[in-house]
DNA sequence: CGCAACAGAATGAACGTTCATTCCGGAATC
DNA sequence: GATTCCGGAATGAACGTTCATTCTGTTGCG
């Protein structure tokens, strides 16, 4: 049994439920099973727990994101099978998705972390769009416009299905979010 | 001067300064100019205070998205009309664009506070995806979701502007913008 | 025994809230 | 007009609570 990994666990339940801002370290000591000082013994400061517990959900939603992505080579599939697997996961993890929201919007995660964090995925999207744009298929905008309204779209939408489930009384097909992603950023020949 | 108007603009200032957790009581007395037993006789309580901020923003936000649109009668420019009026507002308004940020993703907003406050936007962007679908200009997919995928791409996509300037050295065309948006939802005929 | 890991009580700083007091403007009285 | 009185708005020091962090004693392992 890993304590670090425990406390971090404890630490992402309890920011997922009560939110980050009631989330005191006695209550992660009593989720995780252990006292409050053990905690400092694997992190120095509270920050650093969350900074930590922000690299380590990002890390497995990296991993996710670009899960079987060599395999793809036409760019409309590379696409999909990116957004695919970032949609599919942030779906089915809501915890994940309900730390990600909080974690990305506070000033507890300054900005190089989240680059940091996110550079992999970033570094894939960007390939991707860069060559769409060669082959003519997608607009010639900046990537970073062309990957945020994606991005946002779709982590908008999980949050809200998230927060509202009753909103949203049919589950959704995929393949119809990854047409109006796609239809937002490619070139419509007429 | 309206005391509890100038406790609003401090809270708003501090919180788009300094975020939502660290936002003493005390400090907000003093950015407003007065004793910090004060505020008590406007707001019975931190949270109600941070809530009727909430109300305000988002009042002024629906003003702002709402005006000009009697006169627009095309779906299409209908459509254009209101979420540029919505990017416009938040582009220009860093400030109430971090609060909104902030206060959107805290639980100290409840989800019927969310909605009331939306309620007036809603109605209206939810008839303008009626019409549209009726006349085959949309894709017939559900409103919350058409909804959602728009207002996620353009609110991140202000938020990544204000959080990292330097990723968008030119100024965006908006025209691009509501392209993406509209090509995102609309129907593509060959 | 020696040493590291651990638990949880203790500590003190920070913060929301209260409340006794002061301040201020406008009636009321002469 | 001058003076007194009064209501409620405003104040900020003080209070009690919460919470991150530290301290201290204990356990378990070599």
């Amino acid at each position: 049994m890993d304590k670090r990994e425990q406390i971090l666990e404890a630490t992402a339940d309890l920011i997922a439920e009560q939110g980050l801002q009631d989330c005191p370290m006695a209550d992660v000591a009593r989720q995780a099973g252990c006292g409050a000082g053990t905690i400092y013994r694997y992190f120095s400061t509270k920050d650093e727990l969350v900074q930590q517990l922000y690299l380590h959900l990002s890390e497995r939603m990296a991993n996710s994101c670009l899960n079987g992505m060599e395999q793809q080579t036409c760019i409309r599939s590379r696409f999909d099978h990116f957004w695919g697997n970032f949609y599919r996961y942030m779906a089915s993890h809501p915890r994940e998705s309900c730390l990600m929201d909080q974690l990305w919007a506070s000033p507890a995660i300054c900005s190089e972390l989240r680059e940091q964090a996110m550079q992999r995925m970033h570094d894939e999207i960007t390939l991707l769009l860069h060559n769409g744009k060669r082959e003519g298929l997608i607009k010639p905008l900046a990537d970073e416009l062309l990957l945020t309204m994606t991005f946002g779209s779709l982590f908008t939408l999980v949050k809200k299905q998230r927060q509202k489930p009753e909103l949203f009384p049919e589950p959704l097909n995929l393949q119809d979010l990854l047409d109006m992603c796609w239809d937002a950023i490619s070139v419509h020949t007429h």
